[in-house]
DNA sequence: GCGACAG
DNA sequence: ATCTTGTCGC
């Protein structure tokens, strides 16, 4: 995929907060994606002590969600783990991983925020900026704002607030299970986004797209690449 | 000042 | 995110 560089991670803390209040109002809080052919997930992977990153990007055929393309990377990071600026540590890999992506993806979904962020810029959003595509944030905790308890059973939903206002929405996708926090990232619009997790969710807590991408980051990372599933993958890269 | 705090 | 086996419950 083409990714056109829209601006540098390399910068300190406080000056990624001012990016971000600066970028929050390029971020399309509305749309649908219309038919959607191909769904994406990413995800990051780490090694305990070092500063290494695998980062990940898999595609999946929709609706069947079918894995058609699967894409890692391992890179360096300096910017530590700061909540609200979880882009700056793991976005540099992410672009890198999607620069090698050959499918076209509809829609990307995301491990962590979108607007239900601080600065409204959570990864989804940041990154839906960068790539310029439709993009959805599928968290497992809040960030900010709260939510009442959904309803036991899959599909039920459940509004994110912060100060009055909706956010996003927490989503169970299993029965009796913890819900997921859904919320906009870019181009689209939270009812198309939750209907697209649900419809991408195969009877577990995470949404396909997303749980693919978690198992193939942790693959990436334990064998190196090296693993007999992702042999092809890895010769393409080499 | 204190507690909270995506991955 | 990561370190880790079995175990209780649907």
């Amino acid at each position: 995929m083409k990714v056109p560089g829209i601006h540098s991670f390399d910068c300190t803390p406080a000056e990624a907060v001012r990016l971000q209040e600066r970028l929050r109002q390029r971020v399309v809080t509305g749309g649908d994606p219309g038919t959607i052919r191909r769904i994406a997930g990413v995800d990051a992977s780490y090694e305990k002590g070092e500063n290494v990153i695998y980062a990940v990007v898999v595609v999946l055929s929709f609706p069947d969600l079918a894995i058609v393309e699967r894409v890692w990377t391992r890179q360096e990071t300096d910017f530590p783990y700061i909540p609200g600026l979880l882009t700056f540590r793991e976005g540099p890999a992410l672009v890198e991983a999607f620069e090698d992506v050959e499918s076209d993806p509809d829609v990307v979904l995301f491990d962590g925020q979108g607007i239900a962020h601080p600065r409204a810029l959570g990864i989804a959003s940041h990154m839906g900026v960068i790539l310029d595509r439709p993009t959805i944030g599928v968290a497992k905790k809040l960030l900010t704002g709260t939510a009442a308890d959904p309803a036991e059973r899959r599909g039920a939903t459940s509004p994110i607030v912060r100060d009055g206002v909706t956010i996003g929405m927490a989503v169970r996708t299993k029965d009796r299970v913890r819900p997921v926090y859904v919320s906009v990232g870019h181009k689209i619009g939270l009812e198309a986004a939750v209907g697209i997790v649900l419809a991408a969710d195969r009877g577990y807590r995470l949404p396909e797209p997303t749980r693919q991408a978690h198992l193939y980051a942790n693959e990436v990372r334990r064998t190196g690449g090296r693993s007999r599933e992702s042999l092809q993958t890895t010769l393409m890269q080499e």
